[in-house]
DNA sequence: CACACCGCATGAATCGTTTCATGAAAGGTG
DNA sequence: CACCTTTCATGAAACGATTCATGCGGTGTG
């Protein structure tokens, strides 16, 4: 390659690195040869002499959950602007999986890693962290102060879908998404239950569907649909949309008419919950936005004088029929988008 | 390292790599000072000195599309289990974002790349078949006999999807996304159009929405309702689901009844087409199988006398209500999952 | 007892870049 | 013209693994 340019090696590096070193006419040159051998660099080498990788590593939840692909593309903007490649990695919610992923990450020297662990301590990304990776968790608060963490405040999520349905009337309120080990549900949860608590008269059912997607939703619809009617909750807060939209099929399918009969408000607000036919009530979180911090979190955590952040975002309630009346047919009543 | 359990780093190396060649007590030495010093092989200085890395790239046209996710599961599924990491990327249907992650992909040195290209022949791919990086279409067609691809007869499937609203009665039909470069797309879109050209009196309309998204099939649905009822398409067959569900949404939101008065016949059958409330009569693709049979004609790029081949798959159609009539509110109408 | 062989650890060469001290050539100044 | 500066290309030393020829001690064989 060098010598098909006529100049050292050292040179053509220079072109690459520091184009303003090089003469206008030896640039030209070596660009020329570049072109003419369809020369790609070899990143391996270059990251070996450098020490720097050009690779952030985001591990994420659930890849189908379509929350995590917006927040996915929301990091892939800032870290594509930066000039790094993003390797996305699915946990399926498994810490084994997870652990393989982090494995990976840090025998390829990542300049970092975001991501939305499957528990609350992983030891894996403790020793990532004690390598000197940076690490900024995603949709998840830090369990310290010395590290980044992008979260939303689910607690008031939860208060602010449980205190709608409340207002709407309602009484006997479900939470579906029960024990799951995440801390968003539990925040989610627990939102709920207080919000409940103040009120008298409430109450609360908590179902625990086994996993967080449409299947679980299904589910607990079946397990629904066996209360008694007398007993059976008119309303439930779902602990994610996939959950939510699940629960709306199964209810529609049991002949149980939402909203009249039974109202739903999700969580994330997903594309898919507005695209609903009954357009699903939700908790929205700034998706893309999450992602977009969260990348700029970690790109500012191999500067200088770095001091750590923790944003939390306040997620908003979105309503939209399936926790209200019908609407008139001709009217557009998506809500804002 | 080396140092610390007092032998030389070739002796590290094979304790990695050929543990069989290490006596017992020597290869416990090295894994105890590995496990003490946490130290973590570098993967770049393997490769650099090895010629071969271990990442495998997946380019896709829409990570936010739940199709792509389902073929990147089973993409990743196969090339984990080979012990190779997966680098996932979104063209987002850009050419020029293909090209940079193309170009990233190349730099990496990754042992091969699956694509759904954004167009028929993109030179970048071109350039990396001629370095000898193995390339693999996912979703479409090969050019030509010299590559693996991975296809699903998308002209058969535009034609199931037409004959069974053609069955139904149906006679004035709407193909929804009409004029993109996709090849996908305008398989399906024949398909249709010979479905309708064998039977006496049926007339196709082609809506061409800006995206093959949501958005774009509540942008086809107000299109649609624009038309004066008595010319009308009384059903549509949609591009993919994404496109459906938007224009499954926009038509109730416009009063239309959906089967009743409009039937919708999606693509891809996503697992939302059957979480929506009107569950979506849809073609199906073997999605996750689609990415594992991807994933293992690339791995078999590699070995000896490898043969291309260019597998396509036959896509069937699954009715649900968008299609047909209102069911009975208590059955169980999943169709089959 | 000599010799071949086997199992195992070694050390040096190597991969393709970046980096940096070095110096040659060109340009500017008094 | 001598001297100083600036501009620009060079070549060699890293980076951290893998790989392979080498050698060493111990066994088995004739």
């Amino acid at each position: 390659m060098a010598g098909r340019a006529g100049v050292s090696v050292g040179t053509v590096s220079n072109v690459l690195n520091r184009p303003d070193t090089v003469s206008k006419a030896t640039r030209a040159k070596v660009l020329d040869a570049i072109a003419e051998l369809g020369f790609v660099r070899n990143e391996s080498a270059r990251q070996l002499r450098a020490g720097s990788s050009r690779t952030v590593g985001l591990v994420v939840l659930d890849i189908a959950n379509p929350f995590f692909t917006d927040v996915a593309r929301g990091v892939e903007d800032v870290v594509n602007a930066a000039g790094l490649a993003l390797i996305l990695c699915n946990s399926d919610d498994r810490p084994e999986k997870e652990a393989a992923h982090l494995a990976v990450l840090a025998e390829q020297r990542v300049q970092g890693v975001l991501i939305t662990p499957t528990a609350e301590l992983t030891p894996d990304l403790e020793s990532l962290r004690a390598r000197g990776v940076p690490v900024v968790l995603l949709d998840r608060r830090a369990p310290g102060p010395d590290q980044c963490a992008v979260a939303v405040d689910d607690v008031l999520g939860g208060r602010l879908a449980a205190e709608h349905l409340l207002e709407r009337g309602h009484r006997r309120i479900a939470f579906v998404g029960g024990h799951s080990d995440l801390p968003q549900v539990q925040e989610r949860h627990a939102g709920v239950l207080r919000a409940l608590q103040e009120t008298p008269g409430a109450e609360l059912t908590v179902l625990s569907p086994d996993e967080l997607t449409v299947a679980g939703g299904r589910e607990a619809a079946a397990r629904l649909v066996g209360i008694p009617a007398a007993r059976r909750p008119t309303a439930a807060v779902c602990a994610n949309d996939l959950i939510a939209l699940g629960l709306l099929q199964g209810m529609v399918r049991y002949g149980v008419r939402v909203p009249d009969e039974f109202a739903i408000v999700g969580y994330d607000d997903i594309e898919f919950a507005a695209a609903a036919a009954v357009p699903l009530s939700s908790v929205r979180k700034p998706r893309q936005e999450l992602g977009r911090r969260a990348a700029e979190l970690l790109l500012a955590e191999s500067r200088e004088g770095h001091r750590h952040e923790q944003p939390v975002f306040e997620p908003e309630l979105v309503v939209r029929e399936s926790s209200t009346v019908r609407r008139d047919p001709a009217a557009d009543g998506a809500g804002p988008r």
